[in-house]
DNA sequence: TATAATCATAGCGTATTAATAGGAATTCAA
DNA sequence: TTGAATTCCTATTAATACGCTATGATTATA
């Protein structure tokens, strides 16, 4: 599997975020119950999420997350990728060690085209497209 | 990861076919020798494979394998499929208990949508393509 | 100062994957 | 008819990743 629940949950936290995007904080008991998830499990999505710069978060009473920029300017692609980290499609890309016969593996470009189509794809689609 | 080395070793194989189609059978022992293999490995990869019939196996002496149509005509997507089952980027696709949440899932389209810009580039991509 | 939050870290059970191993069945050829 | 080459079948193992829980520390507001 290329998207796990851990960026599934991510994108279903952005999407709760947009719905309520009024300028206040929202906390995660709230997100955790109308989504019907784990406060706590919650907690470790958002972490990376804000390490991106996709949230701005605010401790203590009243703190809460927020998105950092309207809906509109952000893509699926960046949620997916802060998420999981780069989402390869195949373990040769962005491996940190590079298969040795990188230079006549006849499939290696194919993956790359692939990986092409699929941020493409999601980079284009912003999560103001999902809540219409 | 979405596409797996039993993927990529299909593919690998199949390509190993493609240069060698010349009607005779190929043996597994070769084209292990050829892509550094082991030659135990390479038949479960190819169980599904014979399965799927994409090639056609041959038992006994001077048996092997051989594709069971050009390499133009089959591509990567079947070949992929054949070897992982339905690769879907996305658990919630293709999965036997679809979640209960789907019918106001925001996000299901979404998935639903980039499986088919993956399948249909795989699909696109033919055997012939790769070894040029 | 009490309370409501985010942050950090560790751990556990389960499932998947990669790879190996041993042998059975089949076919051809000498 | 025997032997060698080959595909097929079924386990098993070791390693890894994933989903989730749990515990507590830190921070800021009311």
């Amino acid at each position: 599997m290329m998207i796990t629940t851990k960026g599934r949950n991510a994108l279903k936290v952005m999407i709760d975020l947009a719905q309520h995007n009024d300028g206040a904080n929202v906390s995660l008991t709230d997100i955790a119950e109308r989504q019907h998830e784990s406060a706590k499990y919650l907690e470790a999505v958002m972490g990376p999420l804000s390490a991106a710069g996709l949230v701005l978060s605010a401790r203590g009473k009243s703190g809460g997350y927020r998105l950092a920029k309207p809906a509109e300017e952000c893509s699926v692609g960046e949620i997916i990728v802060a998420a999981e980290g780069p989402l390869a499609p195949v373990s040769c890309l962005y491996s940190d060690v590079p298969c040795e016969n990188a230079a006549n593996c006849l499939s290696l470009p194919l993956w790359k085209e692939l990986d092409e189509v699929i941020m493409n794809f999601l980079n284009a689609k912003k999560l103001s497209d999902l809540i219409k």
